[in-house]
DNA sequence: GCATATATATATCAAAATGATACATATAGC
DNA sequence: GCTATATGTATCATTTTGATATATATATGC
């Protein structure tokens, strides 16, 4: 999915600057997807150039201007279009295009070259970082308003209902099979 | 983890082609990681200059000649610093780097903007799309003797039966949920 | 009281990775 | 006989990352 897709999506759920975007992506959003400043700051120029989004530039005293980019008639127009390819292509190709980088599992992988030391804490340390990830995905209290109109959607909630189920489901695992790795 | 790590980590369990590597992250490693054709031949050739791995190149009448490597002992060596090296890290940061694009939740998570029936679609095709991955990733028939190398190590077992529990957790989900999204 | 770390906020850029394409041939299905 | 898929290596423009720079406010610890 093309980056500017993505964030003209995160927009039509209310005003966000680049820096807020970037925040979903490292708490409600790190179980799905990720994007580095390298890439949102430059698609939010790309968008404001073609008119799909508009910039409010909030003054703040002492700390640089808060851009605020609101999506707009055009935008909002552009994302219908390009969700619809997108859908079309996914059930054409039968590829999902998930994209999965796990570096935990590739040193559980390799294993073999490890001590059983290291690979022990490894896994403990995972298990808690597990343990982190549910507390926080549950949380259910007070969070600032732009992260809230993501939190609220109908679409949100289904998928942090699969995203704890996914991590429950692995944590179960790794608690009872942790023994079978090292010895 | 880089992508010199992970070719060594890969010729650690038998000497492979890099069509050979490219397939195994088409298969059995396709939930764990991937890597592009892109990436790989220049890193073979990396690692071939560093003399960390050997190449022998087999004839095949009128198809192009297959370079099969082999880790040799300064691979082995640079393998197994480096793990800890990326062990360490990982203990540090508190950051276990797994990355996850998934086109289908961003399309589910903007799925407001479309239509019901592509939404069902998308949904009933994502089901038997998991259940496909099921088949492939519990089928123990025959298999290319380098794919065999990969399948048979221990780590390989808890990680696929990691693996599949994630699948069953998120099929079950889905099959469970579908109808909260639409309506 | 002072130092240090973290949070807010945008921006840039070298290095790395992707995704598409090119080339060449064999086999399998229709 | 045609077409699609599989085997196999290689390249490259475009995209993305990850690190860094800049600037200030607030919170934490000693």
């Amino acid at each position: 999915m093309q980056t500017d897709t993505i964030c003209l999506g995160l927009l039509s759920t209310g005003p966000k600057s680049g820096y807020e975007i970037k925040q979903i992506f490292e708490g409600p959003l790190s179980e799905i997807y990720s994007l580095s400043y390298g890439t949102i700051y430059p698609t939010l120029n790309k968008l404001m150039d073609g008119k799909f989004v508009t910039c409010k530039q909030h003054a703040q005293d002492k700390k640089p201007d808060k851009k605020v980019y609101t999506i707009s008639k055009k935008g909002l127009t552009l994302l219908k279009d390009n969700l619809i390819i997108d859908a079309t292509n996914y059930l054409r190709s039968g590829n999902f295009g998930d994209q999965v980088k796990s570096e935990f599992l590739l040193l559980i992988l390799f294993s073999k070259n490890l001590s059983h030391e290291v690979i022990d804490t490894i896994l403990s340390q995972r298990i808690s970082f597990a343990k982190q990830k549910l507390e926080l995905i549950k949380y259910e209290g007070p969070i600032t308003p732009e992260l809230d109109s993501i939190r609220s959607e109908k679409a949100s909630k289904f998928i942090r209902g699969l995203a704890t189920e996914l991590i429950e489901a692995g944590l179960k695992y790794l608690e009872k099979n942790k023994g079978k790795l090292g010895k």
